[in-house]
Formats: structure tokens, C-alpha cells, sequence
DNA sequence: ACAATATATGAACATCTATTCATATGATAA
DNA sequence: TTATCATATGAATAGATGTTCATATATTGT
């Protein structure tokens, strides 16, 4: 069994990845399923060399996985885990916001 | 309802937070429950202000809370969701480690 | 009061990084 | 082949950020 400390700095990175605005944008319209660079850059209101280079990033950090089709390629979260861990931070934010603002939480 | 697009900039700011190791290694360390500054550099390897700096950063993030006790103050955790969450992300860190060097996973 | 300990803060700096612009590569159609 | 569309890549740069050093603040003990 390996100890945390080992990882963290794997970890670290990962994280890193997932805290800048407009590759996290990328990320969550990766959840949705598959997606073109096109349309990735045309729904987050970035360029489209922007969007490759924080693809490349991404894809570098294993977070999305990609697919050649045709002169396109499509672009999705590479794992469950991942999916899951950007799901919880964004619940955990909804919440917090809703705190923030003073509503009441179930 | 709020639309996840918005929450991303919220969201990657604590991602953010957590995309250091030096501070990653703090809010790991932070887990095992309430930790002084001293004991949290004394065990990560960093000096004091160093230390000081990165908490000042967790605090303002929410990531973590203080805590004084006579001198000595006393950070950990804030939130059980964020506890999860980095939990989860050493988990996957832990199998794509084993992954990588060809470890069978249950 | 003073000394000692623990933590916080401010400035300065070297390094990193997100973004833009221009251009190259790859793929399909004619 | 050439032309067009989609994506990738390289260089350049302005701004952000982690770290160190020095110093300030806070708390306790004598």
C-alpha cells in the first residue's frame, strides 16, 4: 500500500489541470459526452487554439480521452472517477453559493 | 436551479487551491484532524512563513478553518465534502499508479 | 515591564502559465 | 493535384504565483 504523501504530488497536478477557468469550462462540456474542438471553443466563447492547447494538457494529464472522426475530433472525460470527483466540487459550490446567499439547504 | 457554467470559476479557484503540492501536502495533512502551523511544517518539509502563506490562501478558499489554542493555532479541514473529495482523487491517483506499472486492480 | 515562543505579514524576485498570433499538419472533397 | 475545413503547434509576452527573507503581531510566562 502506497502513503498519500507519495501521491500528492500526481495529485497536485491533476488538480492543477482542473484550476484554470477556461480548462475546467472544457472539462464539464466534456461531460456531456463527446465534443468537438469546434463546438468546445464556440460554447465556452474561447479561441480555437486556446481550446487545443488546454486540450493537449488535458489529454497529457489523462483527464479527457480523444477520438479522430472524419477532420474532427471528438473530445470526452476519460473517467468515471473524474467525472465524479467534477461533479462533487460543482454540488459542493451550488451549495456553498446557496449558503452564501442565504437560502436553506436539504 | 443554478447552470454549472456558472459555478466553474468558483469551482477552479479551489481546484486551484488544491493544484499545489506544497498546499495539496497541507490539506492532506490537515486530515488527520486539527494540525498546528509548527507541526504542519515540521512535518511537510517547509519552513514557517512558507506554511503561513499557503494557510492564509486555504483559510480565504474556505478549504480549511482555524482554530487558536493558547499560542499555537490549529487548522483542518473545513468541510466534509472537500474531504471527500481530495479522498477520492488520492484513490484515483493510487489505481492509475498501480495501472501504470501493471498492478491488477479489484 | 521583559523575554520567549508561535504565527502572520510585507516586499522582492525568479519562475511559471494562460493567451494571442501566425503557421503547420491532417482529412475530405472536387 | 488543389482547395477547404478542422485541429495542432510554435513563438512571444504580459501577468500570475510560489518561495525566501525580514519583520510584525499575538500569546504566555517570569
Amino acid at each position: 500500500m502506497t502513503d498519500k504523501a507519495d501521491l500528492v504530488p500526481d495529485v497536485a497536478e491533476m488538480f492543477k489541470l482542473m484550476g484554470d477557468p477556461s480548462r475546467l469550462g472544457i472539462l464539464v462540456a466534456c461531460l456531456e459526452g463527446p465534443m468537438s474542438v469546434g463546438e468546445i471553443a464556440l460554447r465556452q466563447g474561447l479561441s480555437q487554439s486556446l481550446v487545443s492547447h488546454h486540450l493537449r494538457l488535458l489529454r497529457a494529464g489523462r483527464l479527457v480521452r480523444a477520438e479522430r472522426r472524419g477532420k474532427q475530433v471528438f473530445y470526452s472525460v476519460n473517467d468515471h472517477h473524474i467525472e465524479g470527483i467534477v461533479v462533487d466540487m460543482l454540488e459542493h459550490a451550488a451549495e456553498e453559493a446557496g449558503i452564501e446567499s442565504g437560502k436553506k439547504v436539504a
